[in-house]
DNA sequence: AATAAATACTACATTTGCATAGTATTTAGC
DNA sequence: GCTAAATACTATGCAAATGTAGTATTTATT
């Protein structure tokens, strides 16, 4: 694998939201539909929800909404937003001390698959990706 | 990262251990230069044995050998030796059923790049490790 | 046979990611 | 104000990966 877990769930739980069109969706009704951890979907929506990715409302009627434009929020916003920045980043190794002048043994052709995963990543947006209209999540 | 610590562990073992020029090398050796913990190091170089990747001597002058043609030693084969077969089987969204004829919302941007990464994998071998010359293990 | 230096085996400890449970808080509608 | 339906918070459980410790076994040398 190459996302962790909860990386998985949240790129599925954005993507179902960016393809349906409803304004809002309680974690019940995401949890029903995407067969995720009620619970761990909670605790993940909060995350999101801090980090920008989607809003949340309390009470009642609340629930998530899309925050932002679906053509504006990448797969990599969505992992950054999960695991932190530095997804990619170090040695594929494991050295500390590996760059282009220090370089590992692997370190050219891990940069070379890096720099294409993080292309497509980074130009993989919620809008693109429903726009294969898979219907699957 | 991309690979678990333990694949990052033998592929730095198996390529130091192809760069230098030396018949047998001890775990008590490899754990000096590579700063790898000791007993962790001699579990794995033990599993190693077993999958064929090295070749292991019990007895006051034992210790581990490299096994074949560094030209034949692949880091694909290294993971697989460790990780089994399915380091990058199954779907970037991790559901159950996903294929071409019924493919997630990522399906075909991650086929592509997993052909690529497991292209290099499978074509990165030792000895074109060592080429390099680069000295840092 | 005894010794020393090495690997092999078994068990346990620690850390991390994933999952579950219970409670508190917020808010719309009556 | 009360209730119901929702999110937010806190604590705990569990399993896998990583790391540590102790003992057993093998073998060359003497």
């Amino acid at each position: 694998m190459i996302l962790s877990k909860t990386s998985e769930y949240a790129v599925r739980i954005l993507t179902f939201m960016a393809a349906n069109n409803r304004e809002r969706y309680s974690a019940k009704f995401l949890h029903e539909q995407l067969n995720i951890p009620y619970k761990y979907l909670t605790k993940l929506m909060t995350d999101l929800a801090k980090r920008g990715c989607v809003i949340s409302l309390q009470g009642r009627d609340g629930g998530f909404f899309i925050s932002r434009d679906i053509n504006k929020i990448s797969v990599a916003d969505i992992i950054e937003a999960v695991e932190g920045r530095n997804r990619f980043d170090g040695c594929v190794l494991g050295f500390n001390e590996c760059s282009d002048e220090n370089p590992c043994a692997m370190h050219q052709f891990w940069e070379e698959n890096k720099r294409n995963i993080i292309y497509m990543l980074e130009h993989t947006t919620l809008g693109s990706l429903t726009k294969k209209s898979i219907f699957k999540f």
